[in-house]
DNA sequence: CGAGCAGTATTGATATACAAGCAGCTGTCG
DNA sequence: CGACAGCTGCTTGTATATCAATACTGCTCG
């Protein structure tokens, strides 16, 4: 990808920036998103910012009622689970079809990127950056890297539920499975690796589920629509 | 779902009606596709247009080059795969998820899809539907019916590329298949029924080979861009 | 024959206006 | 006091016109 130049290609800013600020909750849901509002914010005309929003919409992050607004979708467990699902499966039949010579370099990247998981003081944020790019390491031993982008895509649920859960103790844990996963890979023990895989991504999912307890507020109620609340001062 | 009402929603329809043209291959990987020629075919503005191609674009059916113009997409041969890899990913994990007690008339519902397959004159497209029917109902028999939405998008380049090399007879072999994956999935011999999806998707797959080799032209070259073609007649 | 230059078509973005419909407020009437 | 009708304002959806930026075409001129 010799990404595109267009200088001033405004749609991919607002729509990356959009998605950053729902991913990482700093737009919690629930949050109403006016298109004029975001437009003067962001200094830009309503079609860009449009644009965004279905694209977005699409994703299942926001949430458009025709002629009500446009808002940060609550998080919702059925999507939760499908994400899941969805990594999940992915995930394990990436490591059945492991190469049986692994491509160095890369495996050198994986180790780095462990040690980083373990470096003190890293914030939220930045375990999250490495633990993407770990997972997606790993499909790319498979030689299915870009099957990663699908993934990601649906899993906007799933980052969101788990990032309000994440603290230091959950994140060492998780930075501990890794190491254990590409260990077992390395050494070419598949059936370990899928143990150890399952019951990383298991683990995943059960800290989402007490999070759900925690703050259900955040959480979509079971009927449908529901949000319709209005006046929400947004971006900052 | 019970859809919006939406009386005159205009984004909806256009998307829908060039996804299917394209994924029908009625609008073959090359056509172009001016917005203004839309529009005024569609008797609609270019904003529809426009934002029915960027969703498109999304799901890799349309490129847009920027200031030249936007077309159908060729079919990318690593996108086939991806999406081969991703599909049996999901469905194979699916039937590790099939539950002890099948859902009976879900069952029912599958047999007559089943018995729809093998009707005689039948066309393609009909077949094409029944076996998407199929294997979506299969994965809600395991409780994973909405995860065939992540799949069914990202599998656009791999059903174009089958629609080429459908015939009578390799659409009842696939038939015959369903039938013996429902039989292992009743019958709860869950070792049977992947063995026979694995055969079923692996044999759709090389069955994407062979029609490669047959229209390439319709398939992408490893060069990253291309078309440039202009002045193509679009839409009837 | 080749090089350069204007012309033209394309998407990207802006601005404006109107259509359609929901929410809430207000005033009125029972 | 309470219920209801209508009005007002705000939202998204679409239309339309216009400009900007850029790539290809084809002609002109050397």
């Amino acid at each position: 990808m010799a990404g595109s130049n267009q200088r001033r290609t405004s749609r991919r800013t607002v729509y990356e920036a959009l998605r950053r600020k729902v991913l990482t909750l700093e737009l919690p849901p629930g949050t109403a998103l006016s298109e004029n509002e975001l437009a003067a914010s962001l200094k830009v005309s309503r079609t860009p910012v449009r644009e965004s929003l279905i694209l977005l919409s699409e994703e299942g992050l926001v949430q458009i009622f025709p002629q009500v607004g446009s808002f940060v979708s609550r998080v919702d467990p059925a999507r939760v689970a499908d994400a899941q699902f969805l990594r999940e499966a992915v995930e394990m039949a990436s490591l059945d079809d492991l190469p049986a010579e692994l491509d160095t370099d890369l495996v050198e990247e994986l180790r780095q990127n462990l040690r980083d998981q373990q470096r003190p003081g890293l914030d939220i944020e930045g375990f999250f950056a490495l633990d993407e790019a770990f997972h997606q390491g790993l499909l790319r031993l498979s030689g299915h890297g870009s099957a990663w982008t699908t993934v990601a895509l649906a899993k906007g649920h799933l980052d969101r539920a788990r990032r309000l859960g994440l603290h230091e103790t959950s994140s060492a844990s998780f930075a501990a499975q890794h190491v254990e996963i590409l260990d077992a890979v390395v050494r070419g023990d598949v059936t370990l690796a899928r143990t150890a895989m399952r019951t990383h991504l298991r683990a995943v999912f059960n800290d989402v589920e007490r999070i759900r307890e925690h703050s259900p507020e955040l959480f979509a109620t079971d009927s449908g629509s529901a949000p319709v609340r209005r006046n929400v001062v947004v971006w900052e």
